[in-house]
DNA sequence: ATAATCAGTCAACATTCCTGACATAATAAT
DNA sequence: ATTATTATGTCAGGAATGTTGACTGATTAT
């Protein structure tokens, strides 16, 4: 008797792996194209975006709580965070419990802002979802979050369920 | 009568679009974190191994093709490729049909190197794949591809069906 | 012949990440 | 009450990767 590969195992050859890897380079890059044009305008780069985009998700969270989101050192976030700060897109508070927190959230001008670099990718994604339609949405969830470490992936979960 | 937004629509809310931006983010951090780790013991970046990685998949390419695939300046790549080249990772030889041109391939050093940093994330998409099924993975191709410009679209196609 | 293309080089600069060292204020531990 | 730890911030220097601009040489197209 002669025991085949289910054809269910087909989509783990190395082609359809490569084809992962090669078009989530693709897509990233024109996912991350769109803020991008708009960033420079205004001398910011991709990790002023970061540091709007989770602060925006997350109002009042401690400097800590977005290095370790970003998994950034600190050195590297306070120079874009100075310059978010000094042009008034986020303001800090000192933490209540523990008063040697300074917890983080957008101001007016900074909720505007990320709205801005939200809307031009919402477009794209709301454009890719439609076209590939309810089902392959949830695949590619599953597949993306199957990608991220076991360890990280409940830290994402929280994240994305807010 | 009151109209209501049909359910087939609520993957479109923007919480879901926000789901789609983070989880893009983290996957994309941990799936470029595996090569990464390979390639700093080399004194290489992640630009070596988008070099070494199309190279791989294009045999022959020239200059040319590689920079418009990579949409970077040949000052960019000018760098990192001749790094490669120094080391014995690639080799070019001179166009056939159009002598100007210096086409591009992995050495042996090269192939093995290039398939030892593909294996570093062949494991990851691999168990990506195996725990979200084979309809999530086809998803995640669809949506994938119609995230990446529509004019670029098809020159991605042609990539990934190698 | 002239123009355009393919490849390469030199120089200067911007962004974003890193390591290491050190400082201040507030909290936790002894 | 003193000491240790934590949260935050700063200064200095360096590495990787991208950019613009200017210029050269070889080859091909007009």
């Amino acid at each position: 008797m002669q025991t085949r590969l289910p054809p269910s195992n087909l989509y783990l050859r190395e082609e359809e792996l490569r084809r992962g890897v090669e078009l989530l380079y693709f897509a990233y890059r024109d996912f991350t194209g769109d803020p991008d044009n708009i960033l420079i305008k205004q001398q910011f780069g991709r990790a002023h975006h970061r540091v709007l985009y989770f602060v925006g998700r997350n109002p009042n969270i401690p400097v800590s709580g977005l290095l370790k989101l970003l998994r950034i050192t600190k050195q590297s976030l306070s120079r874009v965070l100075s310059q978010l700060m000094d042009e008034g897109y986020i303001i800090q508070e000192q933490g209540i419990m523990d008063r040697r927190q300074r917890l983080l959230k957008l101001t007016e001008k900074g909720i505007k802002f990320e709205a801005e670099l939200f809307s031009s990718q919402r477009e794209r994604i709301a454009r890719a979802y439609k076209n590939a339609g309810p089902e392959a949405v949830s695949g590619f969830w599953e597949v993306l979050l199957n990608i991220i470490d076991g360890e990280h992936r409940d830290n994402v979960l929280k994240q994305i369920e807010k």
